[in-house]
DNA sequence: TACAGGGTAGTGGTCTGACCACTCAAGAAT
DNA sequence: ATTCTTGAGTGGTCAGACCACTACCCTGTA
């Protein structure tokens, strides 16, 4: 099954094959992996192959290397990847606006799971986050939402907006202005209320504004 | 300048200098860029490192390397991206129930992108669709949904969404049954009706259809 | 002149073997 | 018991050699 095809790019097959030996290893996040040598020796080829594959994974931000002491599964936080992506892509316009959107569309979904289920907009977790706004106490946009995707619960939605939120041009690491306190706050109010469609047109609000406003910095 | 800080991966740096080579070289999308050779005299280091560099490029899908051709500046359209990450994910396959979920989110989200814009849902391909289903002709679930994906114009949702399909427990590539032509017959009208709500709801029970038949078919 | 063919230089793909720098821990010296 | 030395193992890098493939020039032919 897997090698039927030797296309052209070993190395290709490189990281899949790896992919097959971590899990076979049962190795975990942070566990050692097999040395470069063993892992040439192991898939029969040559330890430059090997490490061109690694090498990718890394800029992946999959794994970790450390000299002088091994290869570890890597956890899943810092993607260099992100810096190296934004100036080679992010200047191409089609690419940036499906970005947005895709995360849009998470977000969103997310939203509508968790105001359609009641066990969930009752968590305790929203009204902390709505005290906050109301005493003007400083909410990073990111943590809100990330709130919404965890509980939503669906982990690969989540591991797919953490990704294009590295690449989204949204400030999102920013605390919220204002203005933005308002309608987070009415979001949070909506979905609790479990009245979804109403949370949706506030968190499309929301966005506009937070546009609104970045399209204002960049004029001065 | 460059070397200021030389940190221990090499690799890393390159890849940083070889942006800015091409910076220089004002080389557009698929622009020929120099051997990988002559990068490594350039620059100072050997060809395995410089490789090392440009396979990471490869696999952010940022460049494309041809055998015997040479390295071409890449059209973003194609990475490698999703699939790598994707294949790591799902080798913690605590849910095929997130990716059923995940796939569905795409799916409603380009029907309601379709239904809420005059401009798509006025398009003849929709009409198409339903006089194949009205005349009892063969539909393949795959095709319609595939095709409302792509009218709806994102790219990356797109290729998420083709991923998703192929760990999908969901018999995509069978033809519909009798009731499953009325309902999708139902979303199609909806959809172009512009009533987005209802197009989702159809959608809904469609799915619940296709499982409820897929359930029967297992206990047999 | 126009065309077909072969040859060749250049390219990426891979392997090998050799160093280097670094980490860690076992064992030696105190 | 503590400290120091040393060596094995690791990733990082390099140089050189092939291979497979592609493009293109340069023949020889029609």
């Amino acid at each position: 099954m897997e090698n039927s095809r030797p296309s052209s790019k070993r190395f290709l097959d490189i990281v899949s094959d790896l992919r097959t030996i971590f899990k076979e290893e049962g190795a975990g996040i942070g566990d050692k992996l097999p040395s470069e040598r063993v892992l040439a020796d192991r898939l029969q080829v040559g330890r430059s192959t090997i490490r061109e594959a690694l090498r990718s994974l890394e800029l992946l931000g999959l794994i970790e290397t450390r000299r002088g002491e091994g290869t570890f599964l890597a956890d899943y936080k810092k993607h260099q990847l992100v810096e190296i992506l934004s100036t080679f892509i992010m200047q191409h316009p089609q690419s940036i606006r499906d970005v947005d959107r895709t995360r849009k569309i998470h977000e969103v979904a997310a939203i509508e799971l968790v105001a359609n289920h009641a066990e969930l907009r009752a968590l305790p977790v929203w009204e902390s986050f709505l005290s906050k706004l109301e005493e003007a106490e400083p909410v990073i946009r990111e943590d809100l939402l990330q709130e919404i995707l965890v509980v939503a619960g669906n982990r690969l939605s989540l591991k797919i907006w953490f990704l294009l939120k590295q690449y989204s041009r949204v400030p999102f690491h920013e605390a919220m202005t204002e203005n933005e306190r308002e309608m987070a706050s009415n979001l949070l109010k909506n979905m609790r209320a479990g009245n979804g469609q109403q949370a949706v047109a506030d968190y499309a609000g929301w966005l506009e504004l937070v546009n609104e406003e970045r399209r204002g910095e960049l004029e001065c």
